[in-house]
DNA sequence: ATTTATTACTAAATCGTTTTATTAAATTTA
DNA sequence: TAAATTTAATAAAACGATTTAGTAATAAAT
């Protein structure tokens, strides 16, 4: 029900072929001046708009990118959305969304519909049970320029933007070996996902470098995709952490939803913060001051992670030659202490 | 460079007519049995997806929608969001997002390229500058289904879909007045969207029925739309309510962002929630639980605002006629207790 | 045996662009 | 003046789907 008017409308009312009027609009050589005039001013006074649709379909583009994200309701997500748009906002770009939430079919789904749909090329943050990046392959031999942002993974050569989430999580580390705590447990989640196993490799070494053995039983990794079940499990790695004989004395969190939750749930327990045990985690919640306790963090540049991965995105877009070599770019994370993390007096 | 087979494909393979396997594919009655398999099942393994953009020239329809938030930065936007998309994606429509960032002439520049893009309908929570919805009525006019959401107004007239806040903030009020507190104070935003107007009038209603004169004094209005100078607007009028003779024992935010903002600058001033000063607020932040103190707010159903609108604006584009009576949706909703608002012992 | 219906399929138009190939007229060159 | 070039336009094909209007071939009805 586009009521808007068409190249058809255009020539019939001035009395040219259409292929004229598309020519006058496109400034062509081709065209003497006068009729240029004419059809730019009838064009404006109308308000002409190019369908969109009919543009796609001749020329295979639809200056729209799509992105797939495992779930938008979740801040740090949300920001990096934000930082996507901004970019794509400002050349031009229309963003068409999607969430996986976690799921590796709908992930799968998601993408299909995007490239059936038409888009010029694809953002995506893998859902966490992604460990197949085949389908993502073909389609990038097909032609379809894609980056990864956020969670990135060695199975698929491309541009790729994130966080040194390796050197993240030995700061995180470090940090709460330097305030005295030396018992560190580590909560991660149940992925192949480079977030996941760099932090876990960040917090190894920072322990080996300080000389702190390695203690398995300090590790819990957890399904953080069913948000259902995730309270139970939480409360039962940190029953079981608690209950070890040689208890930690601090945890080292490595994700947002981690973090927060496992505050929570540290409180429910009755167990002191920072007094019985501190926690530092990564995470981008705006609330970090105001929780109860503060909540030292880890912060990630989101923004600009979305920014960068857009960025990265439109070059390949419009230079496909760009495709020979990849890059990937980790932004760094920044340490933000409060109360959370402080040796207790 | 979409290398999907096309309907000429599968026609070729199959010694078929274009025709004949588009009307398979589309189980029609005029097509034998034994041609709906075969086409089905070469379609199937050769992942052939219809052409988007073709469909949607033929159709004069793009299966996509337009979503224009404020600011996706924000949990309560993801969150309907999230419902959007949700419903959006079981009718597979798909989402193309954009935001104002709260500037209204931003908000009239994305509504336009939406438009001209070939969106089948619109989806808007309007910036809070906006007062004249004249560019959208006109747009209206010309077709385009518009559904507002969250952020109502009275000048336009179409399909709408938020809470009730005139209820939830008298019961926000009431609850507070319940628990012993009869010097209310009330943090608002300067805006004339009926989301600020109706929390304000059920906040005076909710004095009145319990007897309890308005006071003008208690009463401020902020810019929450500029992130760089809230914080000190704030700090200034949480300044000149605890300096008055009269000092406000309680506090009834209105949105989200002023709700946590309050508390953070409370604390930081020193002041004691809830001994010193109550507080409950409109907010959906999922970390209320574990906030210092833990904040009473008043929660929305985020999703089902979003899933709603979703679906009014997916009902007015299937069914043009619909548009003869529009409907305002207001859903409840939910008063949740926590310790900012207790009645100190 | 002829007409009528039904079944299973196809040709071609259409949506609104872009673009290749062509053409007619005007201008320049030889 | 005839040939070659430039200029300014146009016709028509193409993109990939849907759909209208048919057409054979078979089955049913008269």
């Amino acid at each position: 029900m586009n009521t808007n008017i068409t190249l058809r409308d255009i020539a019939k009312a001035l009395n040219l072929s259409i292929s004229t009027v598309s020519r006058a609009l496109t400034d062509s050589y081709q065209i003497g001046e006068k009729t240029k005039q004419e059809v730019l001013a009838y064009a404006k006074e109308h308000h002409y708009v190019p369908n969109r649709m009919a543009r796609g379909l001749k020329e295979g583009k639809s200056r729209s990118i799509g992105v797939v994200v495992c779930s938008i309701d979740n801040n740090f997500m949300a920001q990096m959305l934000d930082g996507i748009d901004q970019y794509c906002s400002e050349h031009d770009y229309q963003l068409i969304m999607m969430q996986s939430k976690e799921l590796f079919e709908q992930e799968k789904a998601n993408v299909n519909l995007l490239y059936a749909g038409g888009i010029d090329g694809l953002l995506i943050c893998p859902s966490y049970q992604t460990t197949d990046f085949s389908y993502l392959i073909n389609l990038q031999e097909s032609g379809l320029p894609v980056v990864l942002f956020d969670r990135l993974s060695n199975h698929i050569d491309t541009h790729k933007v994130a966080v040194d989430n390796f050197k993240g999580a030995y700061e995180a580390t470090q940090h709460l070996i330097n305030n005295g705590y030396h018992a560190i447990a580590h909560l991660n989640w149940n992925t192949q996902l480079s977030t996941a196993t760099e932090r876990f490799e960040g917090y190894k070494k920072a322990l080996k470098d300080a000389g702190i053995p390695f203690n398995n039983d300090w590790v819990k990794f957890c399904d953080t995709s069913n948000a259902a079940t995730l309270d139970e499990e939480l409360e039962t790695a940190i029953g079981e952490l608690m209950a070890l004989k040689q208890v930690p004395r601090a945890i080292f969190t490595a994700t947002d939803l981690l973090s927060t939750k496992c505050l929570e749930i540290l409180r429910k327990c009755g167990h002191r913060i920072p007094e019985d045990i501190a926690l530092v985690g990564f995470s981008n919640t705006d609330l970090a001051e105001v929780l109860n306790p503060s909540l030292s963090t880890i912060r990630q540049p989101s923004l600009e992670i979305g920014r960068l991965a857009a960025k990265q995105l439109l070059s390949l877009i419009s230079d496909r030659r760009a495709t020979e070599h990849f890059e990937t770019i980790l932004l760094p994370t920044e340490l933000q202490v409060r109360a959370s993390s402080q040796k207790s007096k």
